[in-house]
DNA sequence: CAGGACGCTGAAAAGATGCTGAAAGCAGAA
DNA sequence: TTCTGCTTTCAGCATCTTTTCAGCGTCCTG
């Protein structure tokens, strides 16, 4: 998922980018409304986040040009102001959603996601190796062969697949599928990960989630 | 990954000492805005945890010297307000994160994690001679042969590239990567000299540990 | 040249970390 | 309610990493 911040504040901007990359974001941002603009046009953003004050071209202006461009990307907007005819006027310009600064980080999670969900853009299957995860149906497919996920099963397998280039850390991993609220421990990730393994060789794929110590998990292929 | 603590409130110090060296993190904890500041401006760590309420002077000043001497070190800020006004205070001063105490253990460790990933994923890799250290995968390379580092190997190693045009003494390299207060000595840090000679060997690499007797390790590559 | 300081190494002990199977807890479906 | 499958918990084992240590070689200094 990959989101587009503008906002001319850049210390906010990295700790919006901060905030949705933990959560496994992909994240840009841009420090003004004409080059958003810009970036925006490209198409290849899930979603915007704006800001309404900015110098030079404000929000308003940004989110009417983009719209005028038939570019149906989601903006969520953010701004100082709380009046409702603001939030109209927001709105009239092609914004989704509208908060209002200062935001909870929960918040704007909550709202990113909702955006995010509604849309219902999503890949609808991952690869790797000889291996594919079908995001719709939650089947882990090798050849003929497929089996099964549960749920947590398939969270770990997309988080991993997602991150084929990383190592994930058991941290990372419990904060980005169990939440950071929840008193998981880092033994549920092990026990994942032996549940996966089981399944990843039941299938016959070549794909080995690798335990490297004190760092973390990663994904290889046999055989490279 | 080194970490300095700034906060006057000794208890809440030494919990996020235990928290941090849970997680295998080397902590630091000084008590006050001054000496603060000046550990800060060794620029020996890869993160600052600085809270704005202190006696003398605060988490603000901390942060805004600390930035004027250039020193990019990611600074997590911590603070019993909430108010939209106090945190971008504390993002103006050059905070790159804001906390509100109380906050959750597992928050914090997010926060942290996020903030050095975000440093450490400025450069994903290190390279010298014909070869290169991958950050992201702890990862020696060279040519078509790799071989996978422990996480103090991969420590050492990237301290020894991150300074390939200085002596690091082994004093200095145990300070950084064991910590000032573990009771490590110098012949941990011969002894990981040899793992990773041995390991660059094996995989054919050009690069040399030089010992350079009373003074410490240099990185060289052969034939220069 | 002798002696001491310094650096290197292999082997073994100590310590951490990761894996696993079994069982208990839980929630939704029948 | 009972059944079923998913998730969590836990304890013990296995494995890898880190530390420790003793002995040897080399370099420098007097």
């Amino acid at each position: 998922m990959r989101i587009l911040i503008i906002e001319d504040e850049k210390l906010l901007a990295d700790s919006i980018e901060d905030l949705l990359r933990s959560k496994g974001f992909v994240t840009e941002a841009v420090y003004d409304g004409e080059s958003g603009e810009e970036y925006a046009e490209l198409g290849i953003y899930d979603l915007l986040i704006l800001d309404v004050m900015m110098p030079g071209m404000n929000g308003y202006e940004v989110a009417r040009n983009v719209r005028a461009k038939r570019c149906s990307t989601p903006i969520l907007m953010l701004t100082a102001k709380s009046e409702l005819e603001d939030r109209i006027r927001g709105l009239n310009a092609g914004a989704d959603y509208y908060l209002t600064k200062p935001f909870d980080s929960r918040e704007l999670l909550a709202c990113v996601n909702a955006l995010l969900r509604r849309q219902g853009n999503q890949v609808d299957e991952l690869s790797y190796g000889n291996t594919r995860l079908d995001l719709s149906t939650g089947l882990l497919v090798c050849g003929e062969k497929s089996i099964r996920l549960s749920a947590r099963e398939f969270d770990v397998m997309r988080f991993l697949l997602q991150s084929r280039d990383q190592i994930l850390s058991k941290e990372v991993i419990l904060s980005r599928i169990w939440g950071l609220e929840s008193n998981a421990v880092e033994n549920h990730v092990e026990v994942y990960v032996g549940f996966l393994r089981k399944k990843l060789s039941s299938i016959g794929s070549n794909l080995r989630i690798e335990a490297i110590r004190r760092m973390g998990y990663h994904l290889e292929v046999d055989g490279e």
